[in-house]
DNA sequence: CTCTTTATTTAGGCATGACTAAATTTTTAT
DNA sequence: ATAAAAATTTAGTCATGCCTAAATAAAGAG
């Protein structure tokens, strides 16, 4: 049985597990559902039961193919919502969290796949993040996307410059970026739009000014196949 | 608080109390509920407590103002959110039922009032049922409207006649139907769409062939004055 | 390598909302 | 008017999901 408290853990591990490493914490796992260390360990040792983790006492958990996907499909839900929210009631992007945070956990499989074809099958959500499909699986993004725009946490690849003047391309010299350089963005500053991003050979992330960030393209690293309807998993 | 739970026994409490009598039975609520009447009967004590409702001990249990507000308010996400599924989603009308009930709970004020605009303030849901308006009362329904599409459990006269034939008329004359003549729709039956109907100065009940509420035009009894933005009271 | 700090788990409770079985009140039928 | 039937409430449990406090395991510092 999915109760609502269930999916939030979940969620809750999917994001950190896409964010950082690949064991989770219990104590990250408690600070984000906004619970105690002792309340989710006991959570994890169901959720474990249940075939939605592994659990290795004392040194974390990790989500199972099968939480994975469950996890996935809340994740979808929220930001298929976000987008109805934004894009047809009128909401301001930063006033629809709390509220796609109810809407998610209706969990009709048909409610969803109607509501994704409505909004027309959209790839990002009003955050800028990437919208599951059906299959549980992040959709490939648009090629050529402004890194600005880019979604979080998904290795992109520079695909193009905007602006192919001389200053501008020996800046990325400078910054040791061409074509064909892989990074990934982790954060989005709102006070100016700056990028932390990081590149896969290094350990330290750097800091991209707007400027720059709004003058490359970039394309999802390896895009998966789409596939537009979900493989029947039993998702018990 | 406001729990999943105490929002469907206020539902139930809200639709037994408008289709029949004044105090509304343990039994009869646990029934719409699908509960026990004892699990049920400790609930009412703890909706008396809350202000929802009076509990006569052994006797039933009556919505308070405040209760009727709360109740009505989930209604009206109800019957919006169905309206949004069948007329933007492309569900058929008897798909929606359950999701809607979903749905409801979802309980945002800002998030009702911009569906029922974004829905182009709709009087009536899927189902041909009234949908109360942000002050929680039911909206007044457009005049002339058919009595099959007419709203159940709402006090209604005749206004018109599609067909003005010989024959019909006399059929009305059969019938004691004439314009002025009130009547409440209690039940669509689904088999042919024939009504039950109540007349308020009898008791029984009359069924009314599909061909009769075809041919008339009824309007609500004694409209309400229509009230855009709901009064400030204080729901707990 | 041991001691201290930190993270995690276990133990024991609590509130909610459900249940069954038993007691009590109301209603109905004779 | 009273006995039988029906409805309602009370008493005693249970599962879920949360909590605090205490015990235990892992990691880090000297």
């Amino acid at each position: 049985m999915l109760t609502v408290s269930v999916e939030n853990y979940l969620k809750a591990i999917l994001h950190l597990q896409v964010e950082g490493d690949d064991l989770v914490s219990t104590t990250a796992i408690a600070q984000k559902v906004a619970s105690t260390p002792a309340s989710t360990s006991a959570m994890l040792a169901k959720l474990g039961e249940r075939g939605w983790l592994e659990h290795q006492p004392y040194h974390g958990v990790r989500l199972t193919k099968k939480g994975h996907r469950v996890a996935m499909d809340i994740l979808r839900r929220h930001r298929l919502w976000e987008c109805f929210l934004v894009d047809h009631l009128g909401f301001e992007w930063d006033q629809v969290h709390e509220i796609a945070e109810e809407l998610e956990h209706v969990g009709s499989v048909e409610l969803t796949n109607r509501l994704d074809a409505f909004l027309g099958f959209p790839k990002l959500d009003p955050h800028g993040d990437v919208i599951p499909g059906p299959n549980g699986r992040f959709r490939s993004v648009a090629a050529r996307t402004l890194l600005t725009e880019a979604p979080r946490n998904l290795e992109l690849v520079v695909v193009g410059v905007v602006d192919g003047g001389d200053a501008f391309l020996r800046h990325l010299g400078v910054l040791g970026i061409q074509l064909g350089t892989r990074m990934t963005v982790l954060e989005r500053l709102s006070f100016d739009g700056s990028l932390h991003v990081k590149y896969p050979e290094e350990e330290e992330v750097q800091l991209l000014a707007p400027s720059v960030g709004q003058r490359l393209w970039v394309d999802q690293s390896s895009p998966a196949p789409e596939i537009l309807f979900p493989e029947e998993e039993d998702l018990q």
